[in-house]
DNA sequence: AATGAATGAGACTTCATTCAT
DNA sequence: GATGAATGAAGTCTCATTCAT
């Protein structure tokens, strides 16, 4: 059922590896670090190609165009980090006030490992040149966080631990800072030390003091 | 005698004015709003200068360059609300929580009022790219709105108002917000109506929730 | 027979200077700078008249484009020389070799002097670019030169002192050094020290030993 | 089994061909020509392009810019020539006089029939905006051409055919009518015809007669 | 007469994309 | 599958020329 060639080694010495399969990840990982770096427009395709130790032409057997390039990046970078956010809360019975501080840190977590911090500010910074890839980071991003975190707060309500807030706004304020962090860290971080260590720490502890019942 | 033509023959109007003060404004605006829109990359110098009722070449007779304009747009759009914030607070004697919010409110009218929400998400997007720009931003930005806030915090903290917190932290935990908000506005702001509304006043509320003394 | 008013020097203290007569010398002569150090393309008319002291705007009262201050830039310059060429050669009684000698050594210094020592190379830079300026200058340059050392040297034959040698083609072999030393000079000049000094006297030298008769 | 498909179904010619090899040569040759011609500012590099078979992109797949161009031009033009006219000299042991005369004319003969007749008027056109090319030209043509003639003057007078004389200063009037002759045939050639053909006979004629020892 | 702000054609150059190899 | 030479559209910027002042 498959047509390609059942791994022979051998013969002459092959003067590029067939990497079918590794390719496009290559490709989206380098896309990714530089577009998050220097934006969309000021990142030369070569560049990408080079990085991710190809030639120019060969992006174009995986990908349509550098928009398309684009597209690939965003939804590899960002879907994963909800899927496992989504499984974490369902197996947790712990307090809603651990279990928001737990997911809260698994999520920016999860951003630091994928090495995707730069591309909430990457989509932001091109959503009005490519609404579809602002539209699709708004589902399956922001809506998806929303009604996780929202969750969580509404659990909290529930079960006495929160005062009786409007879910929606509330879940804003929460999770705003953390995304405003992840913006400022791969933009002005270089030259600004703000947002970053316990600034996390205080969010949460000032979210919580705020949300939770006093006793 | 009057020197202006009653009704001659018909002279058509002058194909262009001389307007050697304005011009500079005119152009800033008609290129903050499409940088804000569409980023400073994906933004055509022609069209700036077409949005600016002028043709290609005007816009050289006073910017040496497109980054040039673009640093011209950075520092005018926000240099002069810090300006008047820093004034606020020393005449005010209200109380920290009501200056607090006061201050806050005005910050963020004065950036809708000037029409600059976008500049915030430019300079992010920018950042890696014209260092000294973020340079400049952070400093006068960044930096001024945090001994701005910071003063109110102290104040709050020695009149009794407000607990003892780490002041610097807790400024960027009131800031993160509405510095957010400004960047989700001008960018997935048409996409999510998130972060807009009543999420200030929840995140106020929040705030002054955490930081005041309970009675 | 004029139209100008006649001297009223009064009234208002003039902004700017009439300098009806003086301003199209002042602008060839800038120009004839300008054109013969950078050539006729590199040459920003702006600079042109700031040098001569007047705005750009001025340049079009006198000239109606740069290509026709090119034209004056070469008339102006070279055709004052060869006027005053002829007369000496019709007053002198001199030996032909003396009157040779004279008239080459006040021919090289009349481009001196007027400092046009640029116009030869501008004009054989821009030759093919602009005809009609080429074929002026092959008229009233090379045609008079050849022409004016031509009767020379029939003298120097018909007088005996010179063997009988083809005029037309002896006379350029007169030429040619001295308009290459010319051109040299206003070019690679700067970066190399022949073609000057005693390279004339060495021509001249070599030139007659060639021409006159042995004893 | 010739490889040559001998007539396929009519397929197309392909647009445009794989030369790396060749193409920077038929760029400078195209280059040389339109420069040689028009000047290097008058002439666009679409031109070049265009003669050379290529679209405008191509020429900076090997030129990084137009001035690295023109620098491609007077090197490739220029340094070959006195490449082979070193040999001559060496193997030679013809009189000095013959040696002198042979070399000159393969000198001329050699730009001509490299068709870089132009390059010398075209170096001096930009001497001053492109000091490093003039001073490039100074030391592989002038001086070069200064030494190679040097030693057959420097010969001529030990073998007692020449008289004693200055070396450095007769190369040079030796030299001068043959730069000068190239210069005026790639501008003022076509609309004046002298300082050709038996111009260098004569001056040849002329110049060996002055050096020459009498009998 | 003089100015210089404004124009707009056109230059050089870059780079996403194609395609011969 | 892979390459990178070649393309050409499109961008930034310059500058001769015009014209309101």
């Amino acid at each position: 059922m498959s047509d390609e060639p059942a791994d022979e080694e051998e013969t002459s010495p092959p003067r590029w590896r067939r990497r079918k399969k590794a390719r496009p990840e290559e490709l989206v990982a380098a896309a990714l670090e530089l577009f998050a770096q220097q934006g969309f427009a000021a990142t030369r395709l070569r560049d990408v190609a080079r990085h991710a130790g190809v030639s120019k032409g060969t992006v174009y057997l995986y990908f349509k165009s550098k928009e398309d390039l684009l597209r690939a990046v965003v939804r590899d970078a960002v879907v994963p980090i909800l899927d496992s956010s989504d499984e974490v809360e369902l197996d947790s019975d712990a307090s809603a006030r651990d279990l928001l501080e737990e997911l809260l840190r698994a999520w920016v977590d999860a951003f630091e490992q994928r090495g995707v911090t730069g591309v909430p500010r990457l989509v932001m910074a091109e959503a009005n040149n490519f609404p579809d890839i602002a539209q699709e980071y708004v589902n399956t991003v922001l809506q998806r966080s929303r009604r996780l975190f929202g969750r969580v707060i509404k659990r909290g309500i529930r079960s006495g631990e929160f005062r009786p807030v409007d879910v929606r706004t509330t879940v804003d304020v929460l999770l705003a800072p953390v995304l405003f962090a992840q913006i400022h860290r791969s933009s002005l971080g270089a030259w600004d030390d703000g947002f970053t260590g316990d600034f996390l720490d205080a969010h949460i502890a000032f979210f919580l003091r705020s949300i939770e019942k006093q006793p």
